[in-house]
DNA sequence: TAAAAATACTCCATAGGTATTTTAT
DNA sequence: ATAAAATACCTATGGAGTATTTTTA
């Protein structure tokens, strides 16, 4: 019975463990729901049991939300998936077009490049490695 | 030929009017950019030939972006819509229970609440409508 | 040399912090 | 009475602006 109310019961929040969990303060974290809500014209988050809970609109901007973040952090990760990789090219190339290894450099600045510019033949020891 | 300069002509900027394009100016537009460059350790653009142009970086980054950017406004688009439709609901419920009403407030703040309080037969016809 | 981008600052909006009060169990 | 949330107020980071210099085609 009172399943009237029984709906929004089902999860709620401490807003304090909340912030903890951003590193932010409590009160700063409701400032940044109230304004969402604000700037929303809804309310997220019921207040009138003590704790907090998501109303039916919070729990779907929460679902839809995390799909956004999920997407946005591999994104991110992704763009920077194989930097710091070394990527050792000895070959005439580098040695007779410095323009093409500042391109190559522009696009990739964080390869580590290590100019060796040493005759023919000691090129081609190392680069047997 | 030349090739291999020319892949990284096929489009470009000017900073001054996509500033102008977002509201803001252009050196706010240049330290946006490089702010995150230097955040995300990558070069997206070129700036070796008096305009901007992406490096593949900065292109595969703006794509994956606008993805994204596009789910995030239908979220919201879609979190508002319904918002300022009327709902007329003239049952017995609203008069016997304001506690719900007070809870369906809750829920949706911006439903305009018109609380019609007569003898049922009033409501009877109120209703028919 | 002319047009575009980058610097060097200044300012201000706002996210975040601390202290406190209010609310609800 | 106690624990959680909201409020009031303050601070400071960083986004945006103006003025200027540097770059490059």
């Amino acid at each position: 019975m009172d399943d009237v109310n029984n709906f929004c019961y089902d999860h709620f929040y401490i807003l304090d463990e909340a912030a903890e969990h951003l590193h932010i303060a409590q009160p700063s974290l409701s400032q940044q729901i109230k304004k969402l809500e604000t700037e929303l014209g809804l309310t997220l988050f019921h207040r009138s049991h003590g704790s907090v809970t998501l109303t039916p609109h919070g729990r779907h901007l929460i679902e839809k939300a995390e799909d956004i973040i999920r997407l946005r952090d591999d994104l991110l990760v992704k763009m920077q998936a194989g930097l710091g990789h070394k990527l050792s090219i000895c070959n005439r190339e580098i040695y007779l077009s410095p323009r093409l290894l500042k391109q190559f450099l522009a696009h990739y600045p964080h390869v580590e490049v290590q100019l060796i510019e040493k005759d023919p033949a000691a090129l081609e020891e190392i680069t047997a490695k």
